[in-house]
DNA sequence: TTGCAGCGGGAATGCGCTTTCCCAAATTCC
DNA sequence: GGAATTTGGGAAAGCGCATTCCCGCTGCAA
C-alpha cells in the first residue's frame, strides 16, 4: 500500500485539491477555518504524508542541502557537517552527504548528484588539490559548479576557491586563513625553540597543506630562522604515523645535561600531529622533553590528549555554519571571514 | 535559467521524449545506436542533468537513505555514518542527514520528514530512551516509522529495539550486545582489580548506558564482587568530566607504599572514559597508579590517548554498513550479529 | 505473395503536488 | 437596490520524467 495522496484527502474531505492544498502546505490562501478542519480530520485520519518529491517538483525548491566532505568519519570535517547541519536545522532543510576522499573526481560526481536531486545549495569542504594530474578534474567540477550556479544553484566552499571556478554569482568561498595563521604559530614557536623546526605535511598539491607549510616558512624566516626541513606523508593520522617514524630514526633522546639541540615539529593538521607524537613515542622520544610538537585544527576531541597539543584554533563548526548561510538568500551578505587563534599548549613548553 | 529537460534534448536531437528518455537514463530497451549518440550530443551540448525530483516522482524510488543520529560530530556517530555513506555509495544511493540531540521529539520528526521525501530506507543510530517522559513520544515515534514500513518504507535501527514499535516486515534491528560485551569487559577487570568499582553512566533511561551498566554489574556478581557504585552524568565528554570530577574529591592519592585501595571506574563510553580522565588527572590522580579506568566503544580518535584506554571494540563503521545493508532488498537477510571485544589496554593495568 | 512475430520509435497518460485562472456567492459602496 | 468589489472555492494546466500502449516497419517462414 502506497502513502495516500492530498487527493484521497481532498476527497475524504469533500473539498477540492487545490483546497486540500492550501491547507495543508502553508499557501497564501487560507481557506475557511471549518473547511481547513474537515481537511485536517481528513489528512489525520489517512495518515497523509505530503510528498516532498512531488511539492519540489511543482515549486523547484527542494529544502535540500548537500555537503560534500573527504571523509565524515574525519573530526574535521565532521565538526564542519555539524554547522551544516545545525543551519540546516533552523531553516526547515535537510542535508544531503557525499564523501570523496577528496579526490575531484568524486567531488565533481558529488556536484552532479547534487545538482540532479536539485539541492538549493551544496556546501564543498576539504582542501582543493593543485596537482598537475588533478587539473582536468579539477576543471570539470569547476565547470560542473558553474552550470549549477547559472541554474540559479548557491555553492559555498570551504577553505580555498575551487581551481578553474568562474566569479559566477551564486558562488561564495569562506576562506581559511591557513597561511597567516601558520605564520603567526611559527612566530610564537620562534621565540621558544631555537632547535630544528621540521614540518611533517601532506603530499604537495594539497593547497590546505601547502599553504600552511608556506605560512610556516614565512614566520621562520621572519623571525631569521632557516626554513624546516618538509617531510612529506599522508594528510591523516596515518600519514603523521610514518612521518613521526621516519623522524624518530634521525632524533635522539636527549641525554641528562646535554645542550638543547630539540627538534620542533610542525603537523599540518591535529590527526597528524597525533599520529606523529604517538610513534615518536614508541620510539622512545618523550613530548615535550625531547621533541616539541604542534598541530593545526585544533580538533575537539583531541583537546584531552596529553600532552595537551599546541595548535591553531579553527573555529570548525561555525566555519559549516558560516558557509551554509552564505548561501542562503537572506543571509547572502554574510562575509566569509573567519579567524583563528594561536594556541601553545604542554606540547611545545620550552625545556 | 532553470536547467535544461528531457523535453529540449529531445527537441533538440530531433527524436521524442520517450526516446530521449530511453537513452539518457538506462532503461530496458535499447535505441538503435545512431540515434542515441545524437541524443547524446544533444544532452551535452545542453548541459543536461536530469531532474531526480521527477525521475522520482515517475518511478517511485528515490534512492534516498535517511540516517539520523544524535550528534554527527560525536565520533561514535561519525563512524556510524561512515559505514552508512560507504554502502550508499556502492548502490548509488545518497544519504540524507539528521541530527536530533537524542529526543524522540526530534527523531520522529526527522522520521516525518524522510517519509515525506520519500528515502528508500531509514538507518537510526543512537540510544532509544526508556524515560516516563519520553514514553508518549516513542509511541509516536513507533507509529510514524510503522506507517513508513507499511507504506514499503525499510528502516533498521541501531543498539536496541525502538520502544512499542511493531514487527512489521521492513523493519530490521541490528542489536549491539551491549550487556554481554559489558559484563565480559567485567569479567576481565575482575581478574585484575579488587579495589571498590564505579560506574560513570549516563542519565538514568538511556538504554545503552543502562544495559552497560547491567552487564557490567552482572559480571562484578559473577565474579562474586560487590556491585558498582553508579555515577549519572552526562552521556558525553563533559558528563564524564564532571563525574570524574565529583569521585576525585573522594579519592586519595595513593601514597607509596600504602596497601593498594585502587577504585576501578567503567564509564559507559570512551569519550565519558577520556572527559573522567582528565578531570580526575586535573585533580592530581594519575592513572592507571591511582585509579583505573575503561571505557566502551573504542573510538578510533582516541586509541593514541595515553595512557590508552581499556575498552569494548565496537565495529561501528561494520554496524553502519550492516545496518543500511538490512534496509537493501538484495541483501535482505544478512543478519544482524554484531561482535565486539575487550580490549585491555594500560589504564586499566593492575599496578 | 501473404501472415506473423519482432523491433524501433512516438503519442499519451500519470506520478502528486502547486498555482493560475475562473466563477459564483458574499460583501461593500454609492 | 444595483453595480463594483472582494471573498472562497474549484477546474485545469503544468512541474520533468517513466512507461504503457500503439503503430509502422522489417525479416522470416509458409
Amino acid at each position: 500500500m502506497a502513502a495516500s495522496t492530498l487527493a484521497e484527502v481532498a476527497k475524504l474531505a469533500g473539498v477540492s485539491p487545490a483546497t486540500a492544498s492550501r491547507v495543508l502546505n502553508g499557501s497564501s490562501r487560507k481557506p475557511g477555518e471549518d473547511i481547513a478542519e474537515r481537511v485536517r480530520q481528513a489528512a489525520e485520519s489517512l495518515g497523509y504524508v505530503p510528498n516532498a518529491q512531488a511539492q519540489a517538483l511543482a515549486k523547484s525548491s527542494t529544502g535540500l542541502i548537500g555537503l560534500v566532505v573527504h571523509d565524515i568519519a574525519d573530526p574535521y570535517f565532521s565538526a564542519i557537517a555539524r554547522g551544516v547541519q545545525q543551519v540546516a536545522r533552523e531553516q526547515h532543510r535537510m542535508v544531503l552527504l557525499a564523501t570523496t576522499g577528496g579526490t575531484p573526481v568524486d567531488e565533481r560526481e558529488a556536484v552532479a548528484a547534487f545538482a540532479a536531486r536539485r539541492a538549493d545549495s551544496i556546501v564543498i569542504a576539504g582542501t582543493r588539490s593543485t596537482r598537475t594530474e588533478d587539473a582536468a578534474a579539477n576543471l570539470e567540477l569547476a565547470a560542473e559548479l558553474d552550470r549549477y550556479c547559472r541554474n540559479g544553484g548557491q555553492v559555498a566552499v570551504v577553505g580555498q576557491p575551487i581551481v578553474g571556478a568562474q566569479e559566477t554569482d551564486g558562488y561564495h568561498v569562506v576562506t581559511i586563513p591557513n597561511i597567516a595563521l601558520a605564520e603567526k604559530l611559527a612566530t610564537s614557536l620562534a621565540g621558544l625553540h631555537d632547535g630544528p623546526f621540521v614540518i611533517i605535511a601532506g603530499p604537495a598539491g594539497l593547497a590546505t597543506s601547502d599553504e600552511r607549510i608556506e605560512g610556516f616558512q614565512r614566520g621562520l624566516a621572519k623571525a631569521s630562522l632557516s626554513p624546516a626541513e618538509v617531510i612529506r606523508a599522508g594528510f591523516n593520522r596515518e600519514g603523521g604515523f610514518e612521518a613521526g617514524k621516519e623522524l624518530a630514526s634521525r632524533i635522539q633522546p636527549r641525554q641528562s645535561g646535554e645542550p638543547a639541540l630539540r627538534h620542533c615539529i610542525f603537523a599540518a593538521n591535529d590527526v597528524m600531529a597525533i599520529g606523529a607524537a604517538a610513534s615518536l613515542r614508541e620510539n622512545g622520544l618523550r613530548i615535550p622533553r625531547d621533541v616539541a610538537i604542534a598541530g593545526f585544527d585544533d580538533i575537539e576531541t583531541l583537546r584531552d590528549f596529553r600532552p595537551s597539543l599546541s595548535t591553531v584554533r579553527l573555529p570548525l563548526e561555525e566555519i559549516g555554519s558560516l558557509a551554509t548561510l552564505s548561501t542562503v538568500e537572506h543571509h547572502r551578505e554574510t562575509s566569509g571571514q573567519i579567524t583563528g587563534q594561536v594556541i601553545l599548549r604542554r606540547s611545545t613548553e620550552p625545556s
